[in-house]
DNA sequence: TTACATGCAAATGGTTTGCAAACAT
DNA sequence: ATGTTTGCAAACCATTTGCATGTAA
């Protein structure tokens, strides 16, 4: 989804597009899975508080993606879909996008909308 | 794993069994997937800093899983290998077996060694 | 014009920590 | 006997909230 696609659907919902909250767009658009201090580094001038807003109000529709990695919460614009491998040896993460979900359907009797899937392990490097 | 097992490796690493810590794996084993508080009601006695340390002690040595479902933390003995429906109808988490990602070897570069798998949608009474 | 958004500082609440007493081995 | 564990209360710290001010539409 571009920003433009993004400011539309936050004005269709009544949000105002507001400085900050394209600042915090651009900060996520800069790299995937950032920590709240990668993201706050990059939108100096944003309020803490705001922030924290501003990524609850883009997470609700949809527009960003929450992950629970292991260490505190990261954030990434929700553009494709894809899952995170990250490394117990070096901290990296990296992601892969061939999902092994790919066309599974109902499971049993429950309607899957949405996953999330981590792989824990050791990247090339520190194999 | 069953208790003998969990207090012999705990024994094996110098950790003492205590009336605390087989208070709170019985919990554990009562109920998979427990809150924090769900827990502490099964474990009225324990001091709630003892609760803490003896969840990441067990954690520690692979004998519970910390889970993110969406809600706050919860853990479960890490016995079998399972992931977890979560109903975003009616809150209700349940399992499944059939990992989608046995099998799966090297990713890229990446060695996995273990991994989380959360599906989100609507179960089988809410649909 | 006005309802929504921001920033600041204070409040919150889950989790961790320090320390003296109790305990497993 | 002694190093570990416990419970309590205090400390922490990430996140949330209240409110006066600023602003997009």
């Amino acid at each position: 989804m571009e920003f433009e696609a993004i400011i539309g659907r936050m004005r269709g919902r009544g949000y105002k597009v507001t400085p900050q909250r394209l600042a915090v767009l651009e900060a996520l658009a800069a790299e995937r899975h950032q920590s709240l201090d990668e993201l706050r580094g990059r939108c100096s001038g944003v309020g803490l508080a705001t922030l924290y807003r501003t990524l609850d109000l883009l997470t609700g529709i949809g527009v960003v993606r929450r992950l629970e990695l292991g260490d505190g919460p990261r954030y990434e614009l929700a553009e494709d879909h894809h899952h995170h491998l990250i490394c117990e040896s070096c901290g990296e993460i990296s992601e892969f996008e061939d999902c092994p979900l790919d066309g599974v359907g109902r499971i049993g009797g429950f309607s899957p909308r949405a996953h999330s899937l981590e792989v824990y392990g050791r990247c090339e490097g520190c194999r």
